[in-house]
DNA sequence: ATTCTCAGCGAAAACGTTTTCGTGTTGACA
DNA sequence: TGTCAACACGAAAACGTTTTCGCTGAGAAT
């Protein structure tokens, strides 16, 4: 077993001064020729690697990057995070990851722990406890402490940062439209309770579509799910609800669900109850995952492109951390006068598959 | 925007010296009542913290582990890391994710950025790429570093380190015999290549338990799909091998997969050929994610318990660390003698769901 | 011969901790 | 009054870097 071998330990074996070694390697021309070649030499030899602790303190910081999201364990989530390493990878920054479990505390504890020094910035996305508090002190307590916060998908006003938002309102319209337009004349719509950021911007495209083809909206037609924080264990309960739903809005031709569960699970509903897809009811749903194209009939989307939504995130959060070097080589007008932050809208796409007509 | 407070800030502030504020914060009693309140005061009104990069040099350990997958947009992966994340919170450690996207040249780039101080140890599972040309020089460069590593699930007997597998060959057993057990005569098997260390033993699995019932096997009931690294892409090229497949086997009544995705394949296949699950043919798939449960027909599925695989690795990897502390404690009998290394087997669990009689 | 210049290198500080070892002051005790 | 603990605190080293500055010697210039 070799341990890592250090300046130091290079500096007494040549018998020069750590110094010089850090400059030879550095290839600084301070250094002769002889010595640089001698000492590269060495390094090479016993595979010499700077440390990166040393290096992060010493330049405060870490090049490192801290995601803060509810559950890994969902295709959306991790589609984002593979956005975020990518840059990350690319612009020379490691990923730290931590799992709120959509839980505040999980949340707070997990960014104290990372914000003491372990990460130069975070890419977050708010847990549903959170949301529902309403309680942002420790986002903003983070920025203040000058940490750099960039938030994606579900964001929140009352923290200001850069954010990186999909455009959950047209996307809805364009589903609900695509409905509409192929004959679809009483449309359901599955949705979440209203604290969920998205789940009500959803709402609102499905209603601003109606309107604008003259629908007008039927309350009955709304579906809103209580999604009681773990989706999974009760997936009879969702079965039944929607059963009792259809029931009793016997003329639905069309449902578009905010998101690919209550889509599948509406389609499995109504193929129990007879009904054929697309032919009786089309079904649109959102976040085109495994589910969508895997489904039996494969599943019309809205699709997100989390990764792309990842990618804008890191480049965000980068270009303000390395803006930040600039800023404090320059000289210090540490009044920050031009604080803007930047939202960026992904577009969706409406995934057309067999689902519709 | 106030800047996180330093130990010196402190001493400067209150008219002591650093040694003295830290050994107040620490509570020792070397430090009078009186001063100890007040830094504790003062400390607390600034909301002091410890700077982790600084404790991380000091005491040549970082408190964080390196993941490195192969892809994060993975049930099974991402399962896998919620349950690393769990235990490495609950016993102080966070987590560094990185991707190798099944990459050779991915893989050791990320172990190098790693291996340089910013992790105490790593928790991995092999690329395809890496398992293909058989060159595992980089993990066993970082193990001679005396950085452990624990792998899981693609595994490698070249490689000495504590693993985490999955019983591969005996869920592969159960799931055929419950399908011998239900009737089924002509049992299909829909696998990997052979180079991807767990498609080759549940294929072994398979073969020993048609053997174990008599049954004789029939190489035509073996599809080797070859998974041209992106399997997203290729989906109708799958749904067509496995269509010739099923065609030139006409009395195939029962069908065991090696993963979710080829088995919904089937099922959607077998559909559009007019067969009936479970009635004309029952399929098995290994891999309990969300495709399993929600495809129609559900599918019976060998579920891997990612997240416990996960448990478990973390589990490993921080008692060695642990343990390598208490040795460098006692005194240096650095020969490392009892370098035992430890393969932990988690075994599966048959999920039977409507795609089984 | 004296000063100047420059090449080549080392010392030391800094990043923020913890910890060991010393040191000065106080009070008790002989 | 002199000695000695005990108490309360500070100085400094160490972790591994990078970087600024200063120093030394040799050759060039005056």
């Amino acid at each position: 077993m070799k341990r890592k071998v250090t300046l130091k330990q290079i500096a007494r074996e040549l018998d020069v001064s750590i110094s010089t070694v850090s400059k030879a390697l550095s290839n600084s021309k301070e250094i002769s020729e002889d010595t640089t070649q001698k000492i590269q030499a060495f390094a090479k030899l016993y595979n010499y690697r700077p440390n990166n602790i040393a290096l992060s303190l010493k330049n405060r910081k870490t090049k490192t990057i801290g995601i803060l999201i509810p559950e890994i364990v969902h295709h959306f989530f991790s589609t984002v995070i593979r956005g975020i390493e990518l840059v990350a990878n690319q612009r020379g920054y490691n990923v730290i990851v931590g799992l709120s479990n959509e839980s505040f505390t999980k949340e707070i504890i997990n960014m104290e722990m990372l914000a003491n020094g372990s990460i130069d910035g975070f890419i977050l996305s708010i847990s549903k406890e959170t949301l529902l508090k309403q309680d942002y002190h420790h986002f903003n307590a983070t920025i203040s402490q000058g940490m750099p916060i960039v938030m994606f998908d579900r964001v929140v006003s009352e923290v200001d940062c850069d954010k990186v938002i999909v455009d959950d309102f047209s996307g809805s319209i364009k589903a609900v439209k695509k409905l509409i337009s192929t004959g679809c004349k009483h449309i359901a719509l599955i949705t979440t309770m209203d604290y969920v950021s998205v789940g009500k911007l959803r709402t609102q495209g499905y209603l601003e579509a109606l309107q604008d083809s003259k629908i007008t909206p039927d309350a009955n037609l709304i579906l809103k799910v209580e999604d009681a924080l773990n989706v999974e264990g009760h997936l009879d309960i969702l079965e039944n609800e929607i059963e009792q739903f259809f029931k009793s809005n016997a003329k639905i031709d069309g449902v578009f669900a905010v998101n690919e569960l209550y889509a599948v699970t509406a389609m499995k509903v109504a193929r129990k109850l007879g009904l054929s897809i697309p032919e009786h009811i089309q079904v649109i749903g959102f976040t085109d995952g495994v589910l969508s194209k895997h489904a039996t009939p494969s599943l019309t989307t809205v699709s997100q492109h989390g990764q792309k939504m990842g990618e804008q995130a890191a480049h965000l959060l980068i270009d303000r951390l390395e803006l930040q070097d600039d800023k404090n080589d320059d000289f210090m007008l540490d009044e920050e006068p031009n604080e803007q932050f930047k939202t960026i809208v992904i577009e969706t796409d409406l995934i057309e598959r067999d689902s519709t007509r």
